[in-house]
DNA sequence: GTTTCGGTTCTTTTT
DNA sequence: GAACCGAAAC
């Protein structure tokens, strides 16, 4: 194990948290000011101390965070961390309910969907209990007001109540779609992402003993991006960490983006009432931005009301203040970050020393094009995950059906894939197979085989003699997938979709991950939570691109040129911010906006269209954003570049 | 009665 | 680009 010196490789203030006691711990950690880093110390001081890395618990957001963090600590003790619990928050729910589901009235192999497959999920029970979708909310509307209830701990039948309640809806019918999706998880041994984190609290809650079992496995316990946690996994980590109070939880406030979702602000601005002794830590001194972009940051910030007070501190010196550009069009502004960005190129930024981010994933559209007129390189991380894409879940509700009998989404995916058959077909076929299809059991798969009308027979038969050279008690996935895509999905996959050589190099990529895990059931456990194959993998190392994306999406990375397009009332922030005329939603949009400026290291651009397309196809003019006339004129170079 | 196809509309943010 | 709707095709 390497011997660290703490000393010269942290600043005063991520000293003091790297090397403070036991008990618990609040960190505020302002943008760029080495969050990570001391995190990674903090393990790496544990450890040194003599702490066990079984025994320490690392609770992130992301699966991307938890890679980096854990390498990290890898890389820094040079010694094997194997065995450190490092991971989400629906990860590590994950994990304890694979071990005690029965307590919650589950088995063991339930499956997880994801938020695709739940809205498909809730669409049904619209249409199965009769109601007019046109007339009814959006499935996607009833997921958001479910899960937002489920993950704040509301009682949903209130909430329902509380949000429907306006004399277009009928709050009845609402809540028996409702308990009808909440049957229908149940039958189909199924969680969705909230019900992971539902039923792990319910589970350490209810049973102490299980409860006592993590307590007393973890000695330690740091939470990264608390400023993100809901209600359920702040008593989560509470239930986990009582008796000891051996936590370290890190936050910015300022950083709080996830209410939408039921991420709860008051878990950090009461953490100091919540335990008693809990020392406070500031961190404050930023490494990353220039004092130009800080001055910026700091002043947008001064807009909102509740919060720590903090300000960023640069230690670079000072270098060009941030640009406004007043565009005319969004076509326009592609054209001027189209030249704004090669004109960075000249001056010897790499592509992927740039990114632009942007508050909704429909403002890349322009900029796509632009790119590709003018040979500019990028990479758009879009709102479709990788394990979301349509060739994806095919393969894999293939894989879902074997291991879980009950999975009704999976077979009518399966089912639907066959000519003639739709979703009357399939759930009418469920129906008549008693609704659990086991591919183990030889009757289901005749019965199958007779009720299948002749196109779909055939394809069927080619599927069905697979399972001929299988038993459940020896899966082999990697052999599964491989005789599938020979017997059927490489021909349907060339019919169904234009780049068909693209998709299917992704599903021989699947069956290279499957070969990592130690079981089919094991990936199948997981595949769910995971968000993309490796990155790197996926995208090849380090390739110079400038890259497109969310300002969600880019929370805790950094990019020494950042262009922020669409700031006009409407777009940023968002249409439905303003509509609801709620002082947090702005100002959860004014945070939004905190977050992209502070993800700059040398130059910022922050472009203005002045007018939008409008729904009917012409144009309709637009207000500048409010965050933009927020900054003082004197923090920024305003420029109106006459040929846009 | 179902499925399929083509045209139209509208995009928040994620595990 | 995907979700929805209406109409044609099976």
């Amino acid at each position: 194990m390497n011997k660290i010196d703490f000393k010269s490789v942290l600043n005063e203030e991520q000293y003091n948290v790297v090397t403070s006691g036991h008990g618990p711990l609040l960190v505020l950690a302002a943008a760029g000011t080495g969050k990570t880093h001391t995190l990674v110390h903090r393990v790496a001081y544990l450890l040194e101390q003599g702490m066990k890395p079984e025994r320490i618990l690392l609770l992130t957001f992301t699966n991307k965070a938890a890679r980096e963090m854990l390498d990290r600590v890898n890389l820094l003790v040079g010694q094997d961390i194997y065995g450190m619990w490092g991971g989400t928050f629906h990860h590590l729910a994950n994990r304890i309910l694979r071990k005690h589901a029965q307590r919650v009235g589950f088995n063991q192999n339930y499956t997880i969907i994801d938020s695709a497959d739940s809205k498909t999920l809730m669409t049904q029970c619209i249409r199965d209990l009769g109601f007019k979708t046109k007339e009814f909310p959006k499935p996607q509307v009833l997921l958001s007001v479910f899960g937002l209830a489920v993950n704040m701990e509301l009682p949903v039948e209130e909430q329902i109540s509380l949000r429907f309640n306006d004399g277009e809806h009928n709050v009845d019918d609402i809540i028996r779609v409702y308990d009808e999706y909440e049957n229908r998880k149940l039958n189909m041994m199924s969680m969705d992402f909230d019900d992971i984190l539902k039923k792990c609290l319910q589970l350490l809650r209810e049973n102490p003993d299980v409860a006592e079992r993590y307590r007393a496995q973890f000695d330690y316990v740091l939470v990264d991006e608390y400023q993100d946690t809901n209600s359920i996994q702040a008593n989560i980590v509470d239930l986990l960490v009582k008796g000891h109070n051996n936590l370290m939880v890190v936050g910015d406030d300022f950083q709080s983006i996830y209410s939408w979702r039921g991420a709860n602000f008051e878990n950090i601005m009461s953490f100091l009432d919540r335990y008693e002794n809990a020392e406070k830590f500031m961190l404050e001194t930023n490494y990353r931005s220039v004092p130009e972009i800080l001055d910026v940051a700091n002043a947008c910030i001064g807009g909102n009301v509740h919060q720590f007070k903090k300000v960023l501190r640069s230690t670079r010196e000072s270098y060009i203040k941030p640009s406004v550009v007043t565009v005319r069009t969004g076509d326009a502004q592609a054209k001027y970050i189209c030249q704004y960005i090669m004109n960075k190129k000249h001056e010897g930024y790499k592509y992927s020393d740039m990114s632009i981010l942007y508050r909704s994933h429909f403002h890349s559209m322009e900029l796509e094009f632009a790119f590709l007129r003018q040979n500019i390189p990028f990479i758009v991380t879009s709102g479709i995950r990788f394990f979301e894409q349509a060739h994806i879940k095919d393969v894999c509700a293939f894989l879902r059906l074997i291991l879980n009998p009950g999975d009704e989404l999976s077979f009518a995916r399966l089912m639907m894939m066959f000519q003639g058959v739709g979703p009357k077909s399939a759930s009418g076929l469920w129906r008549r197979l008693g609704a659990s299809f086991d591919v183990f059991s030889k009757s289901d798969r005749e019965n199958l085989l007779l009720l299948l009308k002749p196109v779909a027979k055939e394809h069927w038969k080619n599927i069905d003699k697979i399972f001929d050279s299988i038993s459940s008690d020896n899966i082999e996935g990697v052999f599964i997938v491989n005789e599938y895509v020979d017997v059927f999905y490489d021909k349907y996959a060339k019919d169904q979709f234009d780049n068909a050589d693209k998709r299917m190099e992704d599903i021989t990529a699947i069956a290279g991950y499957i070969k990592q895990y130690d079981s089919l059931s094991s990936f199948m456990n997981e595949v769910a939570l995971l968000t993309s194959l490796d990155e790197e993998q996926q995208m090849g190392v380090a390739q110079d691109v400038v890259r497109l994306g969310t300002i969600h999406q880019a929370k805790g990375l950094e990019w020494p040129v950042v262009i922020i397009p669409w700031l006009a009332e409407g777009m940023f922030p968002s249409r439905k911010s303003i509509d609801e005329e709620s002082l947090e939603k702005i100002e959860e949009e004014r945070r939004l906006f905190y977050v992209a400026v502070t993800r700059a290291e040398d130059e910022l651009c922050l472009c203005v269209p002045q007018i939008s397309r409008a729904k009917t196809g012409g144009y309709i003019p637009c207000n500048p954003s409010r965050f933009v006339k927020e900054v003082p004129l004197e923090l920024v170079r305003s420029e109106r570049p006459l040929i846009f």
